[in-house]
DNA sequence: TCTACAATACGAGACGTTGCGTCTTGCTGA
DNA sequence: TCAGCAAGACGCAACGTCTCGTATTGTAGA
């Protein structure tokens, strides 16, 4: 045992070098027209120490994806202690996020890249919210005696984050009531008057 | 004026056998994988043919889509008088639909061509029949008085329409009581027990 | 009416370009 | 000594343009 290697090791900085150029091209380009040349040319990189250490261009968007290269952040619902505000604030924190033309084309070609590659579908799905902090703060609201306690709340997220993608892929033009109208469908019409 | 047009006429024959191939290789390879030499070698027709005609491939694929090449048919809701066992089982059927590894890679690939092109995205939307069969369907129910009036109905079934495609991204496995679980969703709360 | 001609679409495939994924070379550092 | 590195050559596949020769169709002159 104690299999000892010897030779140089990997090097961070070409590691990042290319996650970084990655991102860049990705935003740029979108995932279609994202080429492996180009990734190491921007990363002054040779093309096989890519290959070395990533299968496919599936799988280094990916790694983009996990290591947070791609959608810095993301949107987080507040606990506001109204859970329908809160998650209208988010729906609409989201549309306005995907106005920006940029913003737009990375998530459309994150949608192509899911598409091809289930990896990047199921990170997509969970740092998009459905399964984290989305989920969480409708917990929150289970427990806070906010909605009704038999409410699928896993479903709930993804339902929310579903009609958010379709309308990306559709280019649907979105109106200022919609958020409104979505929360008011995922918690059963519409906020009762007091 | 009258810009009389002279010269051989544009070949049917020709248009058809391409809109063929293109639903039989897109089919059998995907979106990403779709080449045009290879389109215009399986229709048996020379690739300026379809240059000619066809900007882009995602023209190509948008075409036979809206012929009706890609897609036939589509889960049409049916009318019991009871809006949540249709609702129900539509969502059970398109399940089903995607089961079928052909089918998912056809839905996946419809779901890549219409993120990078506009038009896709919008037919896609259409045949999906949320702009249509099924909010027709939820339009019933509303005049029958079995869901609230104020429903906002196109919503729901993009919503419904959205939660199946994201499942499809996400390559998230189906249970078996999902459909029940999008439906009270959508419908606002389970069943009540009669 | 018949015939030449011009205009257009067609199948076929050559062409230069781009990006693929593999392989080789010479260098650096563990 | 050996593994990772940058650089880039290699053969392959598909791109989109272009050019052949042929077939089809309208226009115009006999």
């Amino acid at each position: 045992m104690s299999e000892q290697r010897r030779g140089a090791v990997r090097s961070e900085a070409s590691r990042v070098a290319i996650l970084n150029a990655t991102a860049a091209l990705f935003a740029e380009k979108g995932y279609e027209h994202l080429s492996i040349e180009a990734i190491a040319a921007e990363a002054g990189v040779g093309k096989q120490t890519i290959y070395r250490w990533w299968p496919t261009k599936s799988a280094l968007v990916a790694e983009c994806m996990i290591e947070g290269f791609l959608m810095p952040g993301g949107a987080i619902p507040l606990n506001s202690g109204d859970i329908r505000s809160d998650l209208e604030a988010w729906v609409v924190a989201v549309f306005r996020f995907t106005e920006d033309p940029d913003n737009d084309v990375l998530i459309r070609s994150l949608v192509a890249a899911a598409s091809d590659n289930g990896d990047i579908g199921r990170r997509l799905h969970d740092r998009l919210g459905a399964s984290s902090e989305l989920t969480e703060r409708l917990a929150a609201a289970v427990r806070a005696g906010e909605v009704r306690p038999d409410l699928p709340i896993a479903d709930v997220g993804e339902v929310l984050v579903g009609a958010v993608v379709l309308r990306i892929l559709t280019r649907e033009p979105t109106d200022e009531k919609l958020p409104t109208r979505l929360v008011d469908i995922v918690l059963g019409g519409p906020r009762p008057v007091a």
